[in-house]
DNA sequence: TATGAATGAGTCTTCATTCAT
DNA sequence: AATGAATGAAGACTCATTCAT
C-alpha cells in the first residue's frame, strides 16, 4: 500500500520535472502534469494538497538526493579542501548530466511565488549548512584562515557556484560545466587559505 | 512636453517599484500600480505597451543608474583592486539603502516569465562586463593572476555578491549588508592575486 | 456519456439563441449565455473553444436542420416548380414560427466579424446549392428556360427570399410572412419559364 | 465658414470609407479615421456626436448620391422596363467601379449594431421606394401585371440585386458584375409582365 | 482509490469620449 | 476651432480545486 502510494507519488514528481522542463513554469498546468503521469487531475490531489506542494516536494526530493551524494563524498574526503572540491564537482556534474533538473532548479522554480521560494529556501539550507561545515572543518584543520566569517563565506561560495550554473544554462550550454570545477575551486581555496 | 511625459513615466516606475515591493510580483495588478501613481488604468498603456514593459523599464532604469555610479567610481580608482572594492561597496550600499529596489531586483523580478528574464538579462550584462573589465585591468596591472579565466571569474564574483544580498534580504535584514564589503572583497582579492 | 455531453451542448445553443435574440449580438456576454443555460462560465469552454464557436455551431445546427427539412420535401416533389414552392414555403414558415431564430439569422449573426461570416457562409452554401439543383432539374424537365444562368439565378432567388424575411422582421412582423409564399413563387416561376 | 466645415466633414467621410474598406469594421477605430483624415481625434467630435454618426452619415451621403443618379436616369427613361434596367445597371456599375464603397456597404456596415442598422435602413428606404415607383409606373403603363404586390415585389427585386453584389464580392470579384445586368433584368421583367 | 466534469474567481487591455489648453 | 493626453468601463478566457460517482 504505502510502497504503492510512494510509487505513484514519485511518478507525479517525475512527470512534474519533465513537464516543467519542457513547458516552463507558467506552461505547467496541473492537468498537463496529471496527463504526463498517467493519472486523472483529481488524483493529484490525493497525493498533494496544493499544486505548490508538488513543486516543493520535487525540490526537496531532488536536492535531498544531491545532499546525500555530498555527504557520502565528504566522508571519504581526508581534507576540507578535498571535500570542497568534491562538493563543487558533484554540484556541476550532476546538473550537467541532468539538464531537465538544471532547468527546473535554476530557471523555472525561481519564477514561483515568495511563499514557494521560502519553502525551496528551506531545502537549500542543508546544502548551505554543509558548505559551512566544510569551512569550519578547514579552520580546525588550520588549512583555512581562522578569521573567516563562515556565515558570510558559505553564501559567497554557494552564490558563485549557482551563478556559474545559471550562466552556463542561459548561454545554451555551449561549453563543459564540469570543466569549470578546477578553476572555480582554485579560486575558492586561494580565498580561503 | 517631453519632460512632462518623462515625469509621468517615472511616476509610474516609482509606483511600480513600491507596489511590487509591498505586494509581490503576483499581487501587483496594473490597476494597483495605476492607483499608486495617481493615474487611470488606461494611462499606463500610453507609456507602456504591456504590463511586462513596466518591469523591464523599471529594471533598466534602476540598473542603468547603478552602472552609471559604478563607472564614475571606477574612473576615480587608481587600481583594479580599489575599483573592485568600489563596485562591491556600491552594490551592497545602494541595495541596503533602497530596500524596495532590493526586493524587486532580488526577489520579485526573478519570478517573471522567461521572456522578461531575458530582457532583464540584457540589463545585467553591462554590469557583468564591467566586472570583467576590472579583472582584465588587474591582470594588466599585474596585481591579478595572469592565468585567471575572466569569463568564469566574473560570474563567480557576481554570483557571490548577488547571493549575499539575497540571503541578507531573506534573513529579514538582521545585520548590516555594507558591513560585509570588507570581508567579501578580501575573499575576492585573495582569490584573484 | 456522449448523449449527456450532447445534451448540454444543445442546452448552451438554445440558451445562446434566446439570449442573442433578446439582447442582440453585442449584448450577449458569455456570462449571460452561461447563466441562461444554467452552467458556470467556464463550462462553456468545455464545449466551445471560443465565444465565436458558439455562434458558428448555432448557425450550423439550425441551418442544418432546415436543409434536412428541404431535402425531405424536395424528394417528395414531383416537379422542380413544386420543389421550389416547397423551399420557399419552408423558408418562410420556419422563420415565421421561430422568431428568435429569425432574429439571430437575419439580424444578429450578420453583425459578426469577417471570420465568423465566412464560417456562416459555409453553412449557407449547401442551401444555395440546393436551389441551384432545383434550377438544373427544372431545365432538364424543360419546365425552366434552357438559357438560365443557374449560378446567377440561385443568388437572385436566395437574395429575394432573404430580403423579404428581413424586411418582414424589421417592419415589426405586422403581416403574415407565409402569406407571401404564393406571390413570391409566382414571381419566380414567371422569371424561370 | 460653412463651406470650410463642409469640406472637413467630407474629408472625414472619405477617410472613414477608406479606413473601413482597408481595416474592416472592427479594425476602424476613431483614432485611425482621424489620422487618415489628418485631424486630431477630438476634432472628429466637433463634426460628429458619436462614432456611429460617422457611419450613418457615410451611408446617407453615398446612397444619397446613388439615388440622385437613379432619379436622373429614370426621368430619361421612356418606359418602366427601361427605368428598371437603368436602376440595375447603375446599381451594379457603381459598386463595381467603387470597390471600397462596395465593401463598406455590403460587408462592413452590416456588422454594426441594431441601432445603426436601423439608421442605415432609413437610407435604403428611398431606394426601395424608388423601385416601387417604377413598379407602379409599369402597372399604369400596362407593361407590368396589374395583380403585382408592389410592396412585396420591391423587396424581391432589391434583395435579388443586393445578394448578387454580395456574392460577387465574396467570390473575390472573379467575374464582371455589370455583365450580370442583362440576365438579371431579363429575369425581373419576365416575372413582372 | 480513482475519476474528470464542473466550477467561478480573477485581470489585462482596448478604445470611444472628454476637456484643459 | 483644434488638439491629443487622459479617462475608465467592460468582458473573454484560464486553470487550480472540488465532489458526485
Amino acid at each position: 500500500m504505502t510502497s504503492r502510494k510512494q510509487e505513484k507519488f514519485e511518478m507525479i514528481l517525475d512527470a512534474a520535472e519533465k513537464v516543467i522542463a519542457e513547458n516552463g513554469f507558467h506552461g505547467s498546468q496541473v492537468s498537463k502534469i496529471a496527463k504526463e503521469a498517467g493519472v486523472a487531475d483529481g488524483t493529484i490531489y490525493l497525493y498533494f494538497k496544493k499544486k505548490e506542494d508538488i513543486l516543493i516536494s520535487l525540490f526537496e526530493d531532488r536536492l535531498g538526493k544531491l545532499v546525500a551524494l555530498f555527504n557520502a563524498s565528504i566522508e571519504e574526503s581526508s581534507t576540507a579542501a578535498e571535500a570542497l572540491r568534491k562538493v563543487c564537482e558533484i554540484h556541476f556534474t550532476q546538473l550537467e548530466q541532468n539538464v531537465n533538473l538544471a532547468y527546473v532548479t535554476q530557471i523555472e522554480l525561481r519564477q514561483s511565488s515568495l511563499e514557494l521560494r521560502k519553502a525551496i529556501g528551506l531545502s537549500v539550507k542543508p546544502y548551505i549548512q554543509l558548505i559551512e561545515n566544510i569551512l569550519i572543518r578547514g579552520i580546525a584543520e588550520k588549512s583555512f584562515r581562522a578569521d573567516l566569517d563562515t556565515k558570510l563565506t558559505r553564501h559567497l561560495l554557494f552564490g558563485a557556484m549557482d551563478e556559474v550554473v545559471t550562466s552556463w544554462l542561459i548561454s545554451g550550454r555551449k561549453y563543459s560545466l564540469s570543466a569549470q570545477v578546477d578553476k572555480t575551486v582554485d579560486f575558492f581555496l586561494r580565498g580561503l587559505k
